[in-house]
DNA sequence: CTTTGTAAGGAAACCGCTATACTATTAAAG
DNA sequence: CTTTAATAGTATAGCGGTTTCCTTACAAAG
């Protein structure tokens, strides 16, 4: 049987709206009695039932993590866990917990999350990315749900959302390619559709552009957002003898990143003597990769903390009319360029 | 104001316990009677609260999932979120939510664990590993908290654990080498102290010497467990003139692997054409390594599932007493060995 | 001396659901 | 035609806190 407040009160000799006083630091108790009430709970090892605390205060203290998980999503998705990690941190240090919910196999994204929300065990959603569907998104407005989603969605602009600017990011590579002095420079990217990549290349350009350094269209290769595809477009153009070969190449992504080096490699082409290389988003083997190459980074555990802390502030301000925000992209300088 | 029982139990012109008995399918109610209620919960879009469920019920159906997190920690243990995908499925699919614990910059690992244990917020624990401290298990057997641990701890034998078969393991290295004809195999392990390529290498020597193959000792490479450490002990041996090149190399973890790796690439030495290599553990990168290695790997996701559905068919049978348990490895062949 | 105010603590309702014990009705058995 | 048993449903006491509203006691003000 464990100690219950009434355990304490009688030990005390108070009742237990004292003791729960005393545990809620009310002022109107005497310091004496303060003084009682807490030798008994010590004495008694009393430790509040929090499921009838939350009960009785109907909160829960409790955020739901919404994404989609299953086998090797760790190896296909590591940020995720890495934002993941930043909001647990965040809200473990506000006192809150976090419950994982899984959206795969639902029927249709966000169902159980909801549940969650309805049957009062979670005060809030953060979602990652790709886990928002129109159907939750709009149950989320409806029912006027605290969220945030990490990663902003395409299709609904009311939702409240943080972001990294991929933009920014473009221009950060434009700036360490310019600070290094390579001007003539390959960029790589994914589908026209892809919008991360499209951001990060026209973040490039613009930038390059504003330094009096155009890019022609010849020097952006688009691919299919595969290895394959990059391994295929960055060999095609870097073998064109008819072009002089660039002083280095941008990656817009890590995948892209993999099969451009085995490009490079099958060309002979060594990095970053050769030609140097700066891609985007830093991937768990990024270290062992020989060079270790340069990034501009997303630095995904801070977006987490952002997200929790934001979160947070959101509930305990309910009229707090919370903007959605970007974060700011890091250079990461490895050995694949040189300053 | 939210939908509560009594306002279906008004609508359906029953009492709540009626409702109730419905609810938790109950055989003394009629099924005109069911079927008017349901008719009330579905008019209202009634949803029970959870925490009072779970206040009444006195149970959770909530796991904590104790482990160590921060910063790069998808990148470092990337395994450890496969399994916990692993255990998440299993506990969605039996009703269960998985609370997520932090263990890094606590007084003593697993102190907020046992507070949520203790304050009823969740009915059991699942520990990753390294998460276990000592004082954290002695207080698990004293208070009698249902837990598993993945991975089995080496100072307490009484605490309840699941762990995958690492001198199976280094047999079922042996078995695939022989498969593919190498006889002369060089082991790339950890320190002497590092149990479980320890245990690999042991398990290779016992099955190879069964087919009638010694290893001799200096087939056998310690290093210190890091990559540059396995990159010199390798370098040294094969570049060792006076003894014959191995036909392959296994190396007891994917750390060596890759310094292993960087030792062959140095000494011109292809892959597998003039040396096989097989490794242990399977990393995010892997499969963009060239050539793919062949790999003794843990069903880390499947481990996780069994971890919970060991934890819950203790919670669901307290009496029943639940073995710990060893998991099979698998192999997963690769371009860098040859059958 | 009465009124007013305030500090300290207690009584009891309530949060929403479960589960036990009980009642009423009907059917089967003797 | 009773007696017994089974069926269908209800009343109510928790579960362990929080919180509102009171009661006292005593001091300060009028």
């Amino acid at each position: 049987m464990p100690v219950t407040i009434s355990d304490v009160a009688n030990e005390a000799g108070v009742s237990k709206s004292t003791v729960s006083k005393v545990l809620n630091h009310w002022t109107s108790i005497s310091p004496e009695t303060t003084a009682r009430v807490q030798d008994a709970i010590q004495k008694l090892h009393y430790i509040p039932n929090s499921r009838a605390v939350s009960f009785a205060r109907q909160t829960t203290q409790n955020i739901v993590y919404l994404t989609s998980l299953g086998k090797d999503t760790a190896y296909r998705n590591p940020h995720m866990f890495d934002i993941m990690c930043g909001v647990h941190h965040e809200l473990t240090r506000r006192n809150y917990t976090l419950t994982l919910v899984d959206t795969s196999e639902e029927s249709y994204p966000g169902e159980r999350a909801m549940q969650e929300i309805n049957r009062r065990s979670a005060d809030g959603l953060i979602i990652h990315g790709s886990a928002v569907s129109e159907e939750l998104a709009a149950r989320i407005l409806e029912e006027n749900v605290p969220h945030i989603l990490i990663g902003h969605p395409s299709f609904e602009t009311r939702l409240c959302w943080i972001d990294t600017d991929h933009t920014l990011g473009g221009e950060y590579a434009a700036d360490h390619m310019l600070a290094c002095g390579y001007t003539d420079v390959l960029f790589i990217c994914g589908k026209k559709s892809d919008t991360i990549s499209n951001q990060r290349m026209k973040g490039f350009r613009k930038k390059m552009l504003n330094q009096k350094q155009h890019v022609p269209q010849h020097r952006i290769g688009y691919t299919d957002a595969t290895r394959q595809g990059a391994y295929e477009t960055a060999f095609r153009i870097l073998n064109d003898r008819t072009l002089p070969r660039p002083q280095a190449i941008i990656c817009a992504n890590s995948t892209l990143a993999v099969g451009t080096a085995k490009a490079l490699r099958e060309l002979s082409l060594s990095i970053p003597d050769d030609i140097a290389m700066l891609t985007f988003d830093t991937y768990p083997y990024s270290g062992m990769l020989d060079p270790v190459l340069s990034v501009i980074d997303i630095n995904v555990y801070d977006m987490g903390v952002q997200a929790g802390n934001m979160m947070i502030r959101k509930l305990e301000n309910p009229d707090l009319f919370i903007q959605s925000f970007t974060t700011l992209p890091v250079l990461i300088q490895g050995e694949s360029t040189v300053l």
